[in-house]
DNA sequence: TTGTAAGCGTTATCAA
DNA sequence: TTGATAACGCTTACAA
């Protein structure tokens, strides 16, 4: 900038006002100082700028788990594309579901000034995170699932909602014995087993906890494995509610593998879906919007809206495709087909 | 960092060479300070820090196309993990295949004064980014593809011996009438088609310059309706040659709804592709290598490294699943079943 | 071992 | 309309 003033004739101040194109500046000169700036090439510092006391750094601080989950991924999409259009520069972070490296990561992201955070949650206490709002002033926006132990704005989906769809819609298909399978404690997936005990209630199926599985992990593996041993079982569902996306790749890996011809609603759509040998029925919702709207609440917040947290849930809706509208079979395994 | 100063009764630099750990600080006084720090809360300013001259900023720009393709996802997670070890952190940018956009996210990029650059190219001219090598000083490393009119490091796979590997493996499999989708004047594809001429030259098979087809644009729906084209013809293709995932997925709708058995090998594996009907026969190479390399590749340059722009070329491998495996079939469209 | 002074590129304030 | 000066938080050079 300096170079520029130099080579206009000027003063760094009246170079300044050009550029941000504020305060007054006769046509004559701006018209120098803009040929200056294209003779250099001249481009403003951004980091200068935002050291400036009061300034927000116009960067914000993303941070959510593996990109190679179609979900996280179109969740930043719509999250860096809101974001960049309101002049927000995104600073990428992943934290594969590491409670430490995401702390160290929030760290470092307060550490480049970031103007706002829009954070997935990880399991586990999330209290430091209260202090770097308070402390620190950054504002934060949850997306997918609120942190325990920590106040924020929070964008979620109808997770009881869409457990319940999925549940009734094998229910309303004939189905008694439906399964579940649930990952380990993550908010969203209790939410789902939350609806999927309304609504078998509300249908006056009792619950058989023998068909509520809580996987010891999240992976397509461990949903293979337990789907394996649900139909393999002396007394096996008709259905199979899988609460995520890696879970119902599992489940149809297991029942494909065995050619049994089991129920299945997933929750969560995925890419293909509609191609597979039976099409497969899901619950799911708009993942784009909800970066988007997170994205809006941040800047909203760090605009200085002061309003209390909001929550925001995004309705989800059932696809019928064709797994979820198979009625309830005799499975080879356990019992004749005479049965 | 006043603050902590004050309270440890020291002076800025002291405090300054505790956080960083360089100088000679009496281990009482140093102590003094870390608790200052921790009563405080301090957090060293990065913004301010790379302010000052000759320090680069540690932070790293990340350029590429829609994160919804699990290509660029992946790509992404690489790069990001490999220089969050190195602790830079990325500033994501994605340009929708609009070379303006590119050009504008390029200048924010710089404005924030990153330490490099990792470009995904658009088609269309990149002189600019000579400048921008040139006049900032920031390193760039092209990925998957070099950028026309600069010159910078690159990785990419091997297109052109992945063409030929899958050309090659339907004529093995009997095949003479081979289509080839290609998006419009991508670099990759173009490779491909390259390589797709070279196996078939190899192999004796003359071009039939009718089943190499240029698509408009690289999307699904344009490679389904070309697929159901060439199939209805009057002299169709037995095999399909398809050179993005994108496309595959258009010709594997197409051919799916005509109930044509036709052969189809596709560059880029995906997921679920072994659980179609006929599982999909590809050609893929380690994307998140490609992420990896590239940003090896920027943060050596970064530090320095004076050596001449260099060229990676990661290997491709084929998986046979099926759908590359069927033999040439006569299309009930235009040949009697009896011929 | 510790401290003082200067400067990085920008903008707010006040003066000319 | 324009400019001089100070300040943002940090680090480097040099001095005590």
């Amino acid at each position: 900038m300096r170079d520029v003033a130099e080579r206009a004739g000027v003063a760094v101040v009246t170079v300044s006002r050009v550029v941000n194109g504020i305060g007054t500046v006769r046509e004559e000169t701006a018209e120098r100082v803009n040929a200056a700036i294209n003779a250099i090439g001249y481009q403003r510092n951004e980091i200068a700028r935002s050291l400036r006391p009061g300034q927000t750094s116009m960067t914000v601080g993303l941070l959510l788990g593996d990109l190679t989950n179609p979900f996280y991924a179109s969740l930043a999409k719509a999250a860096v594309e809101v974001a960049n259009q309101a002049g927000y520069a995104v600073v990428l972070s992943t934290a594969d579901e590491d409670p430490e490296v995401e702390r160290r990561a929030v760290g470092e992201l307060i550490g480049r000034r970031v103007a706002g955070l829009i954070i997935v949650p990880d399991q586990g206490d999330h209290a430091f995170l209260d202090e770097v709002n308070a402390h620190d002033q950054v504002p934060i926006v949850f997306v997918d699932r609120p942190a325990t132990g920590a106040e924020a704005d929070v964008v979620v989906v109808d997770n009881e909602g869409g457990g319940a769809a999925a549940t009734q819609h094998l229910v309303d298909h004939g189905h008694s014995r439906i399964a579940i399978l649930v990952a380990p404690s993550y908010y969203t997936t209790g939410r789902r087993l939350r609806g999927y005990r309304k609504a078998l209630r509300r249908s006056g199926i009792p619950v058989d906890e023998d068909l509520v599985v809580a996987l010891r992990r999240g992976t397509t593996d461990d949903a293979s494995a337990a789907t394996h041993a649900l139909l393999t079982s002396a007394h096996p569902p008709t259905a199979i509610f899988s609460t995520t996306g890696f879970l119902t790749e599992g489940v149809l890996r297991a029942s494909q593998q065995l050619r049994a011809p089991v129920a299945v609603v997933g929750f969560d759509d995925f890419k293909l879906a509609d191609m597979l040998p039976t099409p497969v029925t899901v619950v799911t919702s708009d993942t784009e919007e909800l970066g988007r709207r997170a994205a809006h609440l941040l800047i909203d917040r760090i605009n200085g809206e002061g309003a209390p947290y909001r929550r925001t849930v995004l309705p989800v809706r059932l696809i019928a495709r064709g797994t979820g509208e198979l009625g309830p079979q005799p499975q080879p395994q356990s019992q004749p087909p005479s049965q």
